[in-house]
DNA sequence: GTCAACAAGAGGCTAGGCCAATTTCAGACC
DNA sequence: GGTCTGAAATTGGCCTAGCCTCTTGTTGAC
């Protein structure tokens, strides 16, 4: 046999702390544990696994930034909604290992919110649709205030994601999402830049009450055109719009 | 201000750990950590950031099951090789709970693996189609061997993603693949199975050969069609005691 | 020069304790 | 009787200190 080839790997032998994690994971997955459960303390659990607090803790912040628990100071360590979109954290991770060209970047989230768009519109209810105008109606309260807009603008794009209802979807365009935030300093969002968007957001809604899907996709795409045009290059100096 | 719409979230007081494993997951996204890096001991870290050694090891470990550092009992903490497969191998673990999410995760990837496609077709020469065809003879000699024509399609799908020139995309199909294999027991790729996927490749190529984008895009919609219909429906696991 | 044994370095785990946030519940007050 | 307040108990967050085991590098014997 070729040792080389074969990728011998030291025997794992697992340490006390990773079989708590997967025992604990075990448990959530059998459904011994279900989101919303709270654990017994960590005092408690120590005891109950017979080891000692630091190890438990260990274990509980691991779980912690996978999403599967969840703990609040003073008031105990719960399970985790374990909502697909967020457990798919790593994959923002994973998406921002690398050096970004700008207008590939934006070519991407183009293709995948135009896509979350156009399901969005095929499954918005008129409740959605005002939901939507609301947030669009607090952009223009503050197209002189980026940093304020900033934040109503990734709640915009997030609640389409949430109705788009495909969690691999929204979790890459969130990552790109912010991906791009990097470059968008907030310098270079101007009152009218802003405004500029709010239209955009306009139109998409208008195509999301019509129930039209492809126009949501094409309203959308022509919005990531925009914010390409108006996000400045790093290397040259950034043009007005 | 109506305070049921805003979303009010309790503040977020990041606890010394989190900031830790936030503060190191930066130095990693950062390129300051690569691959292989070794880091300062645990007791050196401790120094360096002012904490105690539990708070650096519960970082260390959360950042382990993450997939980014890896400790050495006696030997040190390294950077892992952040390969999408152990990154997202958590994940995969979860997912593989959810039944009705197997189409959402391929609709997903037919969206962005057909642009892969299409960007693919308008940039490959003879020579890419050459190599391409060259992967396609090495799946045919893999019929009946699920475990290397996996290891072959996934470098197929991997080099048109080179091809198609935009990390972000490729990044997300990636991802998407490695979430997919979960799904898709070996037990399940038959060499019927295969030798339509063996066909859908050589589809594909083709049009990359004609360069033509459109025809590149559908071809491998088709595919991932085909993917879906042929993957089990993952009815509930029985969980192994 | 080679190899084994030993020592230093580094992670794994435990013990015990103080602080801070939360929750609970009894008593004061209306 | 119901409500509100504040203190006490609960519980997580973090620290100090220490022992054990595994790895690694060095030294000394052959």
């Amino acid at each position: 046999m070729n040792f080389d080839k074969v990728g011998i790997e030291p025997i794992a032998r697992e340490g006390v702390s990773e079989q708590l994690v997967h025992r604990l994971l075990g448990m959530v997955r059998a459904g011994n544990l279900k989101p919303g459960d709270r654990l017994p303390g960590e005092r408690d659990l120590a005891d109950l696994f017979n080891v000692s607090r630091p190890t438990i803790r260990e274990a509980v912040k691991a779980l912690g930034v996978l999403g599967v628990l969840k703990s609040r100071h003073g008031g105990g360590i719960y399970v985790s909604p374990l909502e697909a979109a967020d457990l798919l954290a790593p994959v923002t991770f994973f998406l921002s290992l690398r050096d970004v060209e700008v207008d590939k970047l934006y070519h991407a989230r183009a293709l995948i919110e135009g896509e979350i768009a156009a399901l969005a519109a095929e499954r918005a209810t008129e409740a959605d649709a005002a939901r939507l105008a609301d947030l669009i109606a607090q952009q223009e309260q503050a197209v002189s205030d980026p940093v304020a807009y900033r934040a109503v603008d990734t709640r915009f794009h997030r609640v389409l994601a949430e109705l788009s209802d495909n969690p691999f979807l929204s979790r890459a365009a969130e990552s790109m999402n912010i991906l791009g935030l990097e470059f968008r300093k907030t310098a270079s969002e101007t009152a009218e830049v802003i405004r500029g968007s709010v239209r955009d957001h306009r139109q998409i809604v208008a195509a999301l009450r019509a129930g039209d899907a492809q126009a949501a996709r094409q309203a959308m795409q022509a919005h990531m055109r925009n914010v390409l045009r108006t996000t400045p290059k790093p290397d040259r100096r950034p043009e007005a719009g």
